[in-house]
DNA sequence: TCTGATACTCAGGATTCCTGATGATTGAGG
DNA sequence: CCTCAATCATCAGGAATCCTGAGTATCAGA
């Protein structure tokens, strides 16, 4: 087993890049599930709606894949959506078992409610950053996003 | 309500970089549980083993905080891997109320098992970055963490 | 037509994480 | 010295999340 002398943390390897990562998302989590709090909607369930905003007519399926989740736990989540009202489902006219998810404007008026606010938690987060370096952030995150599949 | 033509993907906004940020713990999450899955720890207790093999001597809230979650579910955690004889926990001589935690050998063990598989997950993750790339990736995530208090 | 894959959902359970409450300890200020 | 607020840890109970397993309907291809 190996020594270390007297605990100093210098000694130790830097955190790893996942470790990194995960790091910041935990931050930007819990500065979101906090934001959202007051609207009954969680971090997931948000995240969920932006990528209808971004990507109208998507299945459950779709969005379970998206998410990294059973398409049970999606069904869920959507399930919750629905009774409240923020998104509508609707027969996929192309095939008969896909259902076809859109948002409502209800469902559009709480994303429009929170943007201010999700804005600025992604200005703060990057707060020092020049537009250059938000650019390569941007770069960097969507390639380590597609390298993994 | 704005109108979309045709339901281009094209037309929309670029994804958030906080949605960027979630996209990528996402695919490491779950690639990082499916590694995990045969040692029978999660990937929350395996990070938190890996702060515990950079910083040993971390009581129970101080990892709770370094992990943004209540002090109670960290208790939960802990509570587990130490059930399961990867960490140990002893007074603290300097204060009476904390108890440091510690790496027992076993912990240790488990660690190096999974570090081979958990660093290709890490090289795939960065697969076509530069040396240079890399080292801006974690320059940025870091001063994000940072920025973010 | 038959077969395998896919989309969706329900049921049930395991896990995780929370809120609330309790006890012990500490340090600051009166 | 003595409160008293703050911190550490933990127990209890419950809410939320996500899973496995099972079942139905649909689709696409051999």
């Amino acid at each position: 087993m190996m020594v270390r002398r007297g605990g100093d943390v210098t000694d130790a390897a830097p955190p790893s890049l996942l470790y990194s990562v995960k790091q910041v998302e935990l931050a930007t989590r819990a500065r979101l599930d906090e934001l959202l709090r007051p609207s009954g909607v969680t971090a997931l369930q948000y995240t969920a709606l932006t990528v209808l905003e971004r990507r109208d007519g998507m299945s459950s399926a779709e969005l379970a894949r998206n998410s990294f989740v059973t398409p049970q736990s999606m069904s869920d989540l959507v399930g919750a959506l629905e009774r409240r009202g923020l998104i509508a489902r609707s027969p996929d006219p192309a095939s008969r078992r896909r259902h076809v998810i859109s948002l409502t404007d209800e469902g559009r008026e709480l994303l429009a409610l929170h943007a201010p606010a999700v804005q600025h938690l992604e200005d703060e987060m990057l707060t020092g950053f020049t537009a250059r370096e938000r650019a390569v952030f941007r770069d960097l995150l969507n390639r380590a996003r597609a390298a993994l599949g």
